[in-house]
Formats: structure tokens, sequence, C-alpha cells
DNA sequence: TATTATAATACACATATGTGGTATAAGTCA
DNA sequence: TGACTTATACCACATATGTGTATTATAATA
């Protein structure tokens, strides 16, 4: 955000080799196994040079999630409430093809297996994004708006995070429809929709 | 889960220090600056000792919280869907009365100011015991059912979080009404609530 | 109570951490 | 280029960590 950009090259070119550093190593072994010495040493740089810009190896975390979360919103672009609601799939469709493209260097860190607060960080951007969004176009309570956005967005990033840690049970158009469904008419749409599908396919199929 | 109960006194006696020092320390000082000499110190126990039972602070955190969600569990009974979704806020409502009552001592591990695992770890359970209430109930494709809980459990409680941490800007009846209309009939139940609404009260009290 | 098993301690060691002080090298800028 | 500023290196130290090995203390039980 207010990140004068550092003038003298000597920094620039430490705090590189710093996060070099550290994403090499987060491919090789578990970000806890991972020391300080272990960076200075692959950095080639003075263990106490590490220290007067990080105070551990949470801090370097943190600053590349930020990073990253910024990636994500320049390119996720404005979010289009019509669209991205009745169709969530395309927001985390976005959000993982950036992860597999641009960044793809700290796919380790991304991996969003167990890595809670870039997630969460992610989360916070989404509801932010589409409250914008949302009291753009319809005229509701702002305090409401926090409820519903707070509510729906967490749901669905924890429907797909957990999609995504399993065996990938269901289809990913049965994920996206059951969320939209959620989301635009509640339980009682869900159940109308299980209704109709029973109908139309038989009831064997259904558990 | 399978806790064989300990035979030797000489293990309970260590043990019960160890977590009874890990637990006085927390309400001293944050988490992270907790060393295990400090454990061991405090315990009165060899450092050695405490590393044939846990291999790190984490483990300690990880077994208080088990505890803990266990003792939700119990304490919280069945989930009856039809009194406990249309009033969500009685879920909520049952476990903080435990974290203020049974659990205080734990309280500051508990007081869900960033502590994500024991969140998450609350999640779960609450998915699978309302999962085998739901199924029991109401005839619907078992994925299906997953996607729903996942989605509207997390959901509610990330809500309730986020209420927790803040300033407590909406009154709890808003959190719950919505929670409850979003729940069972999406974002156009609340545009109606809110059409309503506005009908009563005038539209000068919104935004 | 005497025997046996093992939990806990005492001690040691290699490595990691955080921090201080001083010297050197590399940048910036006139 | 030369004078300055400061980032980085080098060295040192107190403490923390994880893990050995040998010894002592304490519990189980015959």
């Amino acid at each position: 955000m207010e990140e004068k950009k550092t003038v003298d090259r000597r920094v620039r070119k430490t705090k590189r080799a710093i996060r070099h550093a550290f994403a090499k190593l987060l491919s090789q072994k578990d970000i806890n196994d991972i020391t300080i010495r272990d960076i200075a040493d692959l950095a080639d740089i003075n263990r106490k040079t590490f220290y007067s810009y990080y105070s551990g190896i949470h801090q370097v975390v943190d600053e590349i999630e930020n990073e990253v979360v910024l990636a994500f919103e320049s390119v996720l672009g404005d979010i289009d409430l019509k669209r991205d609601l009745k169709n969530p799939h395309s927001i985390f469709e976005r959000l993982t093809a950036i992860i597999n493209t641009d960044l793809e260097f700290y796919g380790h860190l991304l991996s969003m297996h167990g890595n809670v607060s870039l997630v969460s960080k992610i989360v916070t951007m989404l509801i932010n994004k589409s409250k914008e969004a949302l009291l753009s176009q319809i005229e509701m309570d702002d305090k409401i708006a926090d409820i519903v956005l707070g509510y729906a967005i967490t749901g669905m990033i924890a429907v797909y995070q957990q999609w995504f840690n399993s065996d990938r049970l269901q289809s990913i158009e049965e994920i996206s429809e059951t969320i939209s469904i959620m989301f635009f008419h509640g339980f009682s749409g869900v159940l109308e929709q299980q209704k109709n599908y029973r109908k139309t396919h038989g009831s064997e199929e259904l558990r």
C-alpha cells in the first residue's frame, strides 16, 4: 500500500535474496523446518541482516501473502454481482488461475493446504470488493450487507477449500450450482432442486 | 477418543503440571513468547521430560483444543434442526456459555481472537453433528448435504466471530435473523425482508 | 517388603535464536 | 571523483532447542 519504493540497491538485492531463498526452501521442506540460518546461508547474507528486515519467518510469509492478495485483487477486476454470484465458481476459477500461472513460484505457500492466514486475507478482500459492488447496485442496510457477505463469501470459500483438499467428491458444477442456490434461495431452494432432480432421475440415484 | 487412561501416577502428575503451567503462562503473555523452558521451570520438571510427552508447544495447544471440542460436543447435545437453524444464535449461545463457565480457565486460549485451529475444529464438529441430524430427517443427496452444511455452518460461525472481534456493530437479533433468513431463503429473502422493513419504518433509516 | 519396570533427572553437546558492538564495503549525492 | 551515509559483515554472548547417555527416584505388583 504505502510502499515507498526502496532507493538503495543493496536493500532491494538483500530482500530479493531473502525471499528467493525462502521460496526455494519452501519447495524443499516444510515451513516449520525452515530456520533463519537456512535462509541466511542460502541467500548468502549475514544472519544479522535478516533481522534488520524481518523479525522472523512469519513476517516473510506475511509480506508475500499481502503481495499475493494485492496481485489477486488487481487481476480479479471488479466483481460483477450478476455474473459472479449466479456462478460463484468463476471467482474461484480466476483465483486459482492466478495461482497456477503468475504465482506458481509460491505454489507451496498458496496451495491452500492449511494456510489459514492467506485464505482469510483473500476472504476479507473478496468481502470488501463485493460489498462495494452490492451497495452500488442495491439499496440495503450497511450492517446487514456485512452479515450477508461475511456469511456467503466465507461459506463459499470454505466449500471450495474443502473440495480442494478432499478427494474432489463432488463435481465442480454440483458445487457451483448448490452454492448459487444457497445464496439466492437458501435451503428451501436446495430442497426444491432436489425434489425436481428426484422427479427427473428417479429416487434410487439419491442416497 | 482412544484415550487409554494413564496407569502411572507420575505421568498424570507430570502432564497435569505441564498443562497447568502452560495455562498460567498463557494468562500472562502471548503464546508466541512462551518457551519450553518457561513451562518446564514453572511446572518444576526437567526440560527433557517435556519432550517425552510433547514435541513442542503446539502439541499442548492441540491436546487442550481437542478436549475443549469434546467438552463442547458432549454439552451441546443433539442438534435440533428445526430449532437451531431457525434461531442459529442458540448454537452460538450454548457454545459461548460453555466457554464462560466450565472452561474459563482456558479463556485466553479460547477467546477466539485469532485462534483459527480451534474454530475450525468446532466448525468441523458442528458440520458433522448437523449433517447427522439433517440426513435423518430429510431425504437428500449426501454430497449436496456436505456442501450446504459446509457453506452454512462456516458462514455462520464466521459472522459470529467477526461480530465477536469487532465493536459489535449489529445487534445479536439482527445477526441471528439475517443468518436464519440467509439459510432458509437466501439473498432474495433478505431483500424481501429489507423491503418490508423500509415500508414499515420509512427509508430514511436505511443507509 | 522386596523386586522389577520405567518415569524423571542430571549432565552434556551441537545447533538455533536474538541482540549487541565495531569494522568494512557499497551505495548515494554534490 | 571524493565525501558522506548506511547497509552489511564479522565477532561475540546469553539463552533456547532438540537429543543423546547414564543415573536416580518412584510407581506397580508379586
